[in-house]
DNA sequence: ATAGGCCCCCGCCAGC
DNA sequence: ACGCTGGCGGGGGCCT
């Protein structure tokens, strides 16, 4: 059996960890006995070396051009990625061996190079939360989206920051091996890290910023409060002295979303703490948290953090007895 | 799984 | 004139 290419495509300034993420995973997966393993090389245009943009430096194992095609080709992120989706060599190379290639994705703003290439034309696609906007603007082609951890569509994928990259790259594994293999690599990639759990790495994405206008503020803490109230739209501004449509507008101009989003966000922020720090029926946890039933809570969840209630509350209480 | 329905979001316009 | 506001409607997405 022949184990499966991973290439890792890098250039000037990309950035450390999103590489590390990937590779690290791929490798702990070879280490707990993948089969067929992985083979993972970081290439880059002439076989440069990488100097991350953490000054650190990664000597490439091959160059892009002598690379006939690959399993799984992806693209890295970091602060180079506006001078590396203008790099017509590097550019050339990715979409030829896209074509010639299984999966394709990119990890964070990859994804500029991706769309540079054209490959993300017509496609949904996500990259770092603070770059969705450029991606979108640049790309008009493309359907940015930027609140999902990874989205797949077809053979591309696309994935948001840093602990994105981790959840992608399981997925992959996963698709490869079967979800009870991909959880312990997951669990080992935890344990490694120390990080202090799944909740944390969600939260640091998710967490609500709290608004510097009274109304907005006081409206987040009442949501936060009583997310299994009626909170459309009219019943929210109802509680201020506002139309539903200013209100919109507020959240728009203020929060650059809309309140319908920030209360899902809420309501699924708050699913997640009950679901990681207790052993609540998810029936439960739904309605407390105010989604009208456990699948449509389900579901949301899968949307936004990739994988199921019930898998992240197994993940979680392992890495808490794992420490 | 798929369909229907409800509600959200946002562009548009008319009033203040 | 000009900006802020609130209502309306359609298109779309999410829930049942």
């Amino acid at each position: 059996v022949t184990d499966r290419d991973i290439v890792v495509v890098g250039f000037t300034d990309a950035e450390l960890v999103d590489i590390a993420c990937v590779t690290s995973a791929f490798d702990l997966a070879n280490m707990l006995g993948a089969e067929p393993g992985y083979r993972v090389r970081l290439a880059t245009v002439g076989g440069a070396e990488v100097v991350c943009a953490s000054g650190l430096t990664l000597q490439a194992q091959t160059s892009l051009e002598v690379i006939r095609r690959a399993d799984t080709l992806v693209v890295s992120g970091g602060r180079g990625h506006p001078k590396a989706a203008r790099d017509p060599a590097l550019v050339q190379q990715v979409r030829r061996l896209a074509d010639a290639s299984g999966r394709v994705a990119s990890v964070c703003t990859g994804a500029m190079v991706l769309a540079a290439a054209g490959l993300l034309d017509g496609r949904r696609a996500t990259t770092h939360w603070f770059y969705a906007e450029e991606l979108a603007r640049c790309f008009p082609a493309v359907q940015v989206d930027a609140d999902p951890v990874y989205i797949r569509d077809g053979r591309l994928a696309t994935s948001g920051g840093v602990t994105a990259s981790l959840d992608l790259t399981l997925a992959f594994i996963e698709e490869d091996h079967g979800a009870e293999f991909a959880r312990r690599v997951a669990m080992g990639m935890v344990t490694y890290l120390h990080r202090p759990g799944n909740q944390a790495q969600m939260s640091i994405f998710t967490a609500t910023p709290r608004p510097d206008d009274l109304t907005l503020r006081e409206l987040i803490d009442y949501v936060v409060a009583h997310p299994d109230d009626d909170l459309s739209v009219g019943a929210l501004a109802a509680r201020t002295s506002i139309s539903p449509r200013q209100l919109t507008r507020l959240f728009s101009e203020r929060l650059g979303t809309s309140p319908g989003a920030t209360v899902r966000r809420i309501r699924l922020e708050l699913a997640a703490r009950l679901i990681a720090a207790t052993d609540l029926p998810l029936s439960q946890v739904a309605s407390r948290s105010g989604f009208g039933s456990a699948e449509s809570l389900r579901q949301a969840f899968v949307a936004r953090y990739g994988l199921s209630p019930l898998r992240y509350r197994q993940s979680h209480h392992s890495t808490v007895a794992a420490r």
